[in-house]
DNA sequence: GCCAACGTTGGC
DNA sequence: GCCAACGTTGGC
């Protein structure tokens, strides 16, 4: 099993959106890089689980949940639909360009893990969200990284 | 709203 | 294939 860090614009699709969602369950559409179209094609998996990152937030930018795939990668369904900002003119039905997975609410965290508070912690400082100018939506994430992360959530201290 | 960093596009 | 111009991302 692997861990990814998903990020959405909250004021575009926040996790109470997932939350609200028929199931709990949400398609992961509209990404638009090809970096992060390779994981999501070849490296997303069933039952992984998805950190969901909220970026550019009003309130608190950082991790405030996890979510689990629960269908793996299939032509993103936007890249179709002329009406979506997401149209893609270039794909066809035999050859898409754009992957999709469906994601499924798990939980959201008493602890909002902020982006100050990876970026000073001296192992999550690490990670690729952590970067400076990183701009990929998509990214991998190491087990034990995981689960440091789940373990600073359910503090409520400051650490 | 600013702006640095980055990815993509397109002329050559 | 190079690279300038442009558009987007995302923290601040």
């Amino acid at each position: 099993m692997k861990y990814w860090i998903f990020k959405s614009e909250p004021s575009v699709f926040s996790i109470d959106n997932l939350v609200k969602s028929p199931n709990q369950t949400t398609v992961w559409d509209g990404v638009r890089n090809y970096q992060a179209r390779n994981f999501l094609r070849d490296e997303v998996k069933i039952n992984d689980l998805v950190l969901f990152y909220h970026s550019n937030a009003d309130a608190e930018t950082g991790i405030v949940g996890l979510a689990r795939v629960v269908k793996e990668a299939y032509p993103d369904p936007s890249q179709f639909d002329t009406k979506s900002k997401y149209f893609e003119p270039k794909a066809s039905l035999n050859k898409p360009i754009w992957y999709s997975v469906d994601i499924q609410f798990i939980e959201k965290f008493r602890k909002i893990l902020t982006i100050s508070e990876i970026k000073n912690h001296p192992i999550l400082s690490n990670l690729l969200i952590a970067r400076r100018g990183n701009r990929l939506s998509i990214t991998p994430v190491a087990e034990e990284h995981f689960k440091l992360i789940i373990e600073l959530t359910k503090n409520i201290e400051t650490f």
